[in-house]
DNA sequence: TATTAGCACTACCCTTTACTGAGTGCTAAT
DNA sequence: ATTAGCACTCAGTAAAGGGTAGTGCTAATA
């Protein structure tokens, strides 16, 4: 279907797929007009607030030709216009990127990086808090992903007879720690021995081709009459089994609830167990990480059901050598777009920027 | 003030500080019925669904000297009347302890230890989100507390030139990892040494006591001339500084959000506060360790006001040496206290069984 | 003397009704 | 092409009235 377009320099309404000026400017209009109050914005409100002079009459059929055209919707015949999902793709596509971004909030973010030494998983905590606090909407951050990131060090400590204890240390900074149980209790030196091995042979690899590599070595038969070799491959399997599956820290759900936005109860439901789900959020935080920048799915663009009365504004974070993980914020279609993407997108470079220093590379 | 009280053996009515036992049976019943349909109580329903025969009139003269006594309250004039604290007071006192629990749920809560070799710390959000999930309230876990642990092993890892990962595994089983700076850089080997001579010192001693002794011997002058002696204190003190300070873990914080109790915006903002600082349910938590059992605290007994409309049931949870934390419910005062006591009680002794399994003592 | 039936009274809750106000679409005038 | 004017719509609020579940008090009863 063919869309309609107001364009005043032609007789009539025509079939395009722009929006002429003047209608761009009203749409902007009510958009940020709608999102200050939550209201419904009637033609009268508007022509008062809009820069240019322009009588009710005319704003009613804009917004008439607007709301044929898909971006409003009224929810009954005598309300103002509200607007949809359209509406807010088009907006945030006129919007300069990144949006600016007070002084004042630029200091409050940037004291995410001020303790020094802390871990990675710390500053994530740190970061998602801060901005659960500042947007007042519920916030994501995901956490290195275990599979891509490359190892720095492992050791392996012997805390009881048939208990070992593994750490792994990444490139990133993150620590994980995992106890594996054994049968055959091995001496200490012997488990550094193994240690020793597995830093030489591994180190800076991933995960992910840590353990095809170990696989590999596993499948390849002379490995077996090896007696430290052999050892290690059995202890590094296990040590490097999927331990932590992608995690994910959340803040601010509470602020959500609180939102007027979501009083019905049952998108409110549904919004819960979105969250507690974490699997269709963190998918989103995942694919976010393959672009650069800030992301944005409003309403009905989240494939995830459950989000479809709210919009996801995401940025990824990195340090020199690989993107690690993406921090987000969840709230309603109608958030103030301007503001919650500059804080994203600041967010995200401040914790690019701290774990960064962080890192082993 | 001395307390006004119904004794049927008597003319009239008499102070005193019991209630006779029809009185108690009326409470009882009052309160049972609150609790399941959470309006107020009048005299002609309860006369239907209490045991004994009792004419409206009967019950209305007793619920009369009940709210006298400060056991119940009436919202207006012809409306019903409600329990207060001190009915659940009353209520849970009379409860034999811990009360019957379901074999269904039993089963159900025993899931938490299913999953062998997890982590302290996976367990306790094991156990927390399983509570919140059967309770549908809040729920909150005190991790060990770091102070009282003793300790099983420390590890010095040097994983760069200014790096150094202090790994402290507690008897209980947790594992805490915390990076120290140094501006000289030591071989691993020397870090092993001091490694070694920390485990030899400290093993077995409380964290606590660690701190105290390692300030001993920083007062103590003769240690400056010995190398290792002194570089093992310098980096001792800075691995057993109070690295975390007691967490909480917390899950179904918006249950509590749904629940038609909270559903004045303004109770439910100062609880979400209350959440937020951690500090003073945290507080909670480390009193109820100090005692054994289920401990209960009802609505204005608990100190914190934003607290004041919901009543806490803890147990502390411990392995064979220590009392290690203590898990609770944050609920209203209207809780089916018999359901979630006997929940919380059996969580907690859940718990207790599965670290005990998992502690190196 | 304790219990109960009866009665007048109270206040919330729900529905109906009416009114207001912000908004619309349409038409005719500019 | 724009605007003024007008009839109309519908959510929201407030007032009025009936229904209901409760109370306290008094007098009758076992």
């Amino acid at each position: 279907m063919i869309k309609k377009v107001i364009d005043n320099g032609k007789k009539g309404v025509r079939y395009n797929l722009v929006l002429n000026e003047r209608a761009q400017l009203v749409l902007h209009s009510i958009i940020e007009n709608y999102i200050q109050s939550s209201e419904p914005i009637g033609s009268r409100t508007l022509s008062k607030t809009i820069g240019i002079r322009l009588s009710p009459a005319t704003i009613r059929n804009i917004m008439s030709d607007l709301a044929e055209l898909g971006y409003l919707i009224q929810n009954h015949t005598s309300a103002g216009r509200v607007p949809t999902d359209k509406a807010y793709r088009f907006y945030v596509n006129s919007l300069e990127s990144p949006p600016s971004i007070s002084q004042q909030i630029k200091e409050k973010i940037s004291q995410v990086s001020n303790e020094q030494g802390s871990q990675v998983e710390a500053i994530l905590a740190e970061a998602v808090r801060m901005l659960a606090e500042l947007t007042k909407f519920a916030c994501v951050v995901s956490t290195p992903k275990a599979s891509v990131s490359r190892l720095q060090r492992i050791e392996l400590i012997k805390i009881s007879e048939d208990r070992i204890l593994v750490i792994l240390v990444t490139k990133a900074g993150v620590v994980r720690d995992k106890i594996i149980f054994t049968k055959d209790s091995q001496s200490q030196e012997f488990l550094n021995s193994v240690a020793e091995f597995l830093n030489d042979k591994f180190k800076d690899h991933s995960m992910q081709e840590i353990r095809e590599e170990i696989h590999q070595s596993m499948v390849d038969d002379r490995n077996r009459y090896h007696d430290l070799l052999a050892q290690a491959i059995r202890l590094g399997k296990k040590a490097f089994e999927l331990n932590q599956p992608g995690e994910m820290l959340i803040d601010g759900q509470m602020n959500l609830l609180l939102d007027s936005h979501f009083h019905e109860q049952s998108s409110l439901r549904s919004l819960i167990d979105a969250f507690d789900q974490k699997s269709a959020i963190m998918k989103i935080l995942d694919d976010s990480m393959k672009h650069k920048g800030v992301h944005i799915f409003i309403g009905i663009e989240n494939d995830l059901i459950q989000l479809q009365d709210c919009s996801l504004i995401t940025a990824s974070y990195r340090n020199n050598q690989n993107v690690l993980g993406s921090i987000g914020v969840v709230g309603p279609t109608s958030m103030d777009y301007k503001r919650i993407i500059s804080m994203v997108d600041y967010t995200a470079k401040i914790l690019s920027k701290t774990i960064t220093e962080q890192s082993y590379d």
